[in-house]
RNA sequence: GCCGACCUAGCUCAAUUGGCAGAGCAGCGGUUUUGUAAACCGCAGGUUCCGGGUUCGAUUCCCGGGGUCGGCUCCA
């Protein structure tokens, strides 16, 4: 039988063969066009990713769709000034599947302005002008927008004509400037364009928001619009039906619905309750966890919540992440102070430092599906997504330099084989490295880098560098993957930590007697509980598999005269450890149909007398209209135990169908 | 935290210019025993997010706080 990883077209990793199994493609570094935007979405949540990807210069092949986003930000901007004489702008770049532009407005914009300012834009692409490119001084162009009062152009043509020319490609060029116009507006600008304004396709403007000058937060705030524009209507069509798709799968959506968990402002914002049937999917995801790492010689640990503030002076925390924790809570009179850990890693040390370990023992892997709180900012709080409070599948593994890179290979393993299970395709990895506020001298930082990068070079894995994207204490590589509709989630993040074991003098006695520094690496394959089961909510659209559902059958008798029968087959199931709901409910049988469906059991028995006569079931899967009569119910149950043991996808796992959108990317 | 919008029953939403707060679904009580996605009748359900202010009167207007949503910044 095929296996899930087989299906999703991963085979485990095994050393000198590639980790996708595929052709060989040289480890290289493929830079992120635009430094913060580039990793911001792929660290954000789904409705983010859709809305602004990373910015990015045309590359071949995109071309045509990247001038066509530019055209229609730009005519935007030209409607906008219209509407709005006084506006000032910023940056108006394309992204992920549109563009959006940043503006200084006299007044906040409103829902309406937007069907204002598309009518604007299509009488303009109507008008069909042409879009001319014009290259000024720079002297001329700092006196044509400053004589517009456009003080963001300024600023921009003082940076590009001012500074060396860096590696921006749209630095001033001997002392000159891009500009494009059309019908009367010009921006400051390096193209490309498509010829004339009718040849902008179907648009449409999506949501107001504000955005900070430079991305930077001490700047001034703009009201940035984001819209979509695509090469004809299906495409726009498309794409809207796909912004649907994405809000149905919405997990705070289906998490009310579905009586999943809850988050309660008398409790505490960021803080999620896990309802019962959300536990009982967590509870065979944490069981399945402690079994493979069981089997993959894994120690699993318990460590305290709040520790002493010595602790997390040791260990940088408080300089490095003191706002991010909560406390202090003063005990002893105020003479003691702790503090809620927001990460495992000192605690994982201490069980460690426990005891002398020889070098016989290494490595040695701590786990411990650790809860931990970070303080975030309320504007960042999303669902599941974002929380305050989450529990981490946490591991130190605590090595020699050289074990380190074979333990990073044994990580990556595991978290590709773990990640397959759940039906997520297409891994792709990151390295970040170094952050500004980080712990350590830089060489240690290159040595942690280098092995980092080496890791990922034996095993000839294609990755891209989040410059700075790495943790204040080790560089990381992260592994992400693509959900059921196509969208790159946070999958494991291994890091390689030279700081801490220094800080906390952590070492073994080597095959001579001494002590030696160990090495720690850090991972996780969840992430966090919270934001793992999140997206796994819409990954499967409130859809589990059986393993993992909380309702795998729902036995519904068709009338009273086959109760007796009905209760039997549930106790049979139950007794074989399904979870099983027994509809005693009078009424109509399609409402009971229906309800079950609602609850998003995987199967429903439907039982009559006829079946009780036979000893039989019929069977109907959930999402289907259809029903399978006279099924044996031993039959019925090898079925469904095999569909457990396998951890299945479900039936109605939609799998990504590839969009006019993806393809452009 | 910042910009903007929003907050009415468990959920989704109503409530003319400031004038007694209402419906569907869910819940509860009956009736109905029905062969695969919505049976019928009734009952109950509210500090209109919280605190101030204006007003004869505030769900509605103003101020402050909280929360949510879309983004920004940040992050597991």
């Amino acid at each position: 039988m095929e296996t899930t990883a087989e299906r999703c077209g991963w085979a485990p990793y095994s050393p000198n063969e590639s980790l996708f199994g595929g052709t060989r493609v040289e480890p290289r570094e493929q830079r992120l066009s635009s430094r913060k935007a580039g990793t911001k979405a792929l660290f954000s949540c789904p409705r983010e990713n859709v809305m602004a990807r990373t910015e990015r210069k045309a590359d071949h092949g995109d071309e045509a769709i990247y001038a066509l986003r530019h055209s229609a930000a730009h005519v935007m901007a030209g409607a906008v000034l219209e509407l709005f004489p006084g506006a000032k702008f910023g940056f108006g770049p394309p992204v992920q599947d549109g563009f959006y532009y940043d503006f200084d407005l006299p007044r906040a914009l409103t829902p309406d302005d937007l069907g204002k300012i598309e009518e604007k834009m299509r009488e303009v692409v109507k008008a069909d002008t042409p879009f001319e490119h014009r290259d000024m001084s720079v002297p001329d162009a700092l006196k044509f927008f400053g004589e517009r009062k456009q003080d963001y152009k300024v600023e921009q043509i003082q940076k590009l004509g001012g500074a060396d020319s860096e590696d921006d490609a749209d630095s001033a060029d001997g002392g000159r400037v891009s500009t494009y116009q059309h019908n009367g507006f010009v921006d400051l600008c390096k193209g490309p364009h498509v010829e004339r304004t009718g040849k902008i396709g179907p648009f449409k403007l999506l949501s107001i928001a504000g955005a900070y000058w430079r991305g930077n937060e001490r700047n001034p705030q703009l009201q940035r619009i984001y819209g979509t524009v695509w090469p004809d209507q299906k495409q726009l069509d498309d794409y809207l039906k796909r912004l649907q798709e994405i809000e149905r799968r919405d997990h705070r959506v289906l998490g009310r619905e579905l009586e999943l968990f809850r988050i309660d402002e008398e409790l505490g914002s960021g803080l999620v309750l896990w309802l019962p049937n959300l536990s009982i999917v967590r509870e065979e995801l944490e069981a399945w966890w402690r079994k493979i790492h069981h089997e993959r010689g894994y120690t699993l640990v318990y460590t305290p919540h709040i520790a002493h503030e010595k602790i997390y002076i040791r260990s940088g925390h408080l300089e490095k992440y003191g706002d991010n924790m909560y406390g202090p809570l003063l005990l002893d009179e105020g003479t003691q102070k702790f503090w809620i850990k927001p990460m495992n890693c000192p605690g994982h040390i201490k069980v460690f430092q426990s005891k002398v370990h020889s070098y016989r023992e290494l490595p040695m892997r701590i786990g411990e599906l650790g809860t931990v709180y970070r303080y975030e900012r309320g504007g960042t709080l999303h669902g599941m997504l974002r929380v305050r409070g989450f529990t981490q599948d946490d591991s130190h593994i605590f090595c020699t330099w050289d074990q380190a890179q074979d333990e990073i290979g044994k990580v990556f393993d595991l978290a590709l084989e773990f990640l397959s299970v759940f039906g997520y395709t297409e891994p792709s990895i990151y390295l970040s490295t170094r952050p500004e506020k980080r712990l350590g001298s830089d060489e240690l930082w290159d040595k942690a880098e280098a092995a980092l990068r080496t890791a990922l070079g034996i095993r000839e894995v294609p990755y891209k560098i989040d410059e700075g994207g790495g943790v204040f204490y080790a560089p990381k590589i992260d592994i992400k993957v693509h959900d059921a509709i196509g969208r790159e989630w946070q999958g494991a993040t291994v890091q390689i930590d030279l700081n801490l074991p220094e800080r906390f003098d952590v070492t073994y006695v080597n095959d001579k007697g001494q002590r030696e520094r160990a090495v720690m690496i850090h991972r996780v394959l969840f992430g966090s509980l919270e934001r793992f089961v999140g997206g796994l909510i819409e990954h499967y659209a409130g859809n589990f598999p059986l393993w993992l559902a909380w309702e795998q059958v729902a036995v519904i008798p068709v009338r009273e005269t086959a109760l007796p029968y009905a209760r039997d087959i549930a106790a049979r199931l139950r007794a074989e450890g399904f979870r099983v709901h027994l509809d005693q409910q009078a009424g109509d049988l399609r409402n009971r149909v229906k309800e079950a469906q609602q609850r998003r059991a995987n199967y429903m028995l439907v039982v009559g007398d006829k079946e009780a006569a036979a000893g039989s079931v019929s069977v109907r899967r959930r999402g289907s209209r259809d029903e399978e009569r006279g099924v044996a119910f031993d039959a019925f149950v090898e079925r469904i135990t095999k569909e457990r043991e396998t951890k299945a996808l479900p039936a109605d796992f939609a799998p990504h169908e590839p969009s006019a959108g993806d393809a452009m990317t």
